[in-house]
DNA sequence: TTGTGTGTCAAACACTTGTTCGTATTTTCG
DNA sequence: CGAAAATACGAACAAGTGTTTGACACACAA
């Protein structure tokens, strides 16, 4: 008397579970079912769950709430979302490898989009960074080593004693910021090396060193 | 789990609430919650169901039975993606820290839900792994330093020259694992520090390091 | 010492929710 | 047609479950 129910009860019944789970990540109470089956009564719910359950279309389990699970079976992409499924929080930063910091290479070149890594906002402040692949050992008593990932907060100038990334001519390195004989270095954490004098004509401060990751499973 | 039980509640219910929705597809009841992680009372487990839901690590509703999910993360709702509209991909782990490794401190205390670090599950390897606050310098010449976090990938036993995490006792160090005068030693890599026999009863491999990430905002 | 906070517990309460029961309406089919 | 089955309803019950409250023990600082 009612109206268009185009389909059988206990479809809806099932359609309405699926999209429920779907969507709340968490199974309906039969009076949820009810109102979205469009059945006023949760015992004809109750028939038509146990129905289902025969069916092995659903898992059912008497007298626990909220207690249905959809049985994986066929025809729609059956990809369930069990429960929890696991995202990655928007705390968190995709940074590509803008390129590796070497001598005689420009960077800027292009980001490696293969070549990332994801780093806690909280832990590298909320300044823009990117990341570069250091190579070579100039730095190695900052205990920064060959291969090492190193997060780089964009900035133009820096601090006495920062290590900073930064341009020589089309050049990039990281070094020591720092001052000797009242003129600019860029300093080098290695006996082996020379500071190299910072002449603003030629030299750009690209940002401070904020992060490091190093990876050595071998 | 076994014999490590001596973690915080919050960890035990957390842990098991994780375990359940793993196992059964179905979020835990508050009394469910009772039994698994060794609490007597509900309303323990209600205090640690709201600290979790305000941690982020779950998503709690209040009056909703068996209504947990796992979130790892914030969800829906802007997610933040860098560059362009890429969708932050799933081989991101998201690793807890566990503790402080330093001397006279038993890990496995209790996981520091908000101290944690994202990694790209390529560059660590697809082993499980766990995550450590390095406290104090007796690694440096490793380039270890202070507070570093270290990533150690679980397994009992490791190769000549590998640096791992170890129990000594209940303390837990980093250490390179290696031999002298045919026989094991966990070695400092500081000169201040002498060489530690490795006893087979009292010591215990804990998993070696593959990564590690620092942190140098100042 | 006192006081404050934390962690835990037991008990009680109220609401959600699965289940059952009796009955009415509709459909099926001999 | 008429009986049986299927479908649906509403109400009531009972159990599961989230939540609150008050109390106790302990650690730690003032």
């Amino acid at each position: 008397m009612s109206e268009l129910k185009s389909t059988k009860s206990i479809d809806r019944v099932y359609q309405f579970v699926k999209q429920y789970i779907h969507e709340n990540a968490l199974s309906p109470s039969v009076r949820d079912i009810c109102k979205g089956a469009e059945l006023k009564s949760t015992s004809s719910v109750h028939t038509y769950l146990k129905k289902l359950d025969e069916l092995g279309l659903i898992e059912y389990r008497p007298g626990m709430r909220r207690a249905i699970i959809l049985k994986n079976t066929d025809s729609d992409e059956a990809e369930v979302t069990p429960l929890g499924s696991e995202k990655v929080p928007s705390n968190v930063v995709r940074l590509n490898c803008i390129g590796k910091i070497t001598a005689g290479q420009p960077i800027y070149a292009h980001e490696d989009y293969s070549d990332y890594v994801y780093v806690n906002k909280s832990l590298i402040g909320s300044n823009e960074s990117f990341l570069l692949r250091v190579s070579g050992t100039s730095m190695i008593n900052a205990h920064i080593l060959d291969g090492d990932y190193i997060i780089v907060r964009k900035q133009d100038s820096c601090d006495e004693g920062d290590i900073i990334a930064a341009l020589i001519g089309d050049e990039a390195t990281v070094k020591r910021y720092g001052h000797m004989n009242g003129r600019p270095y860029l300093f080098p954490e290695n006996d082996l090396y020379e500071p190299i004098p910072f002449d603003t004509e030629d030299c750009k401060i690209l940002g401070k060193v904020v992060g490091l990751h190093r990876y050595t499973i071998n």
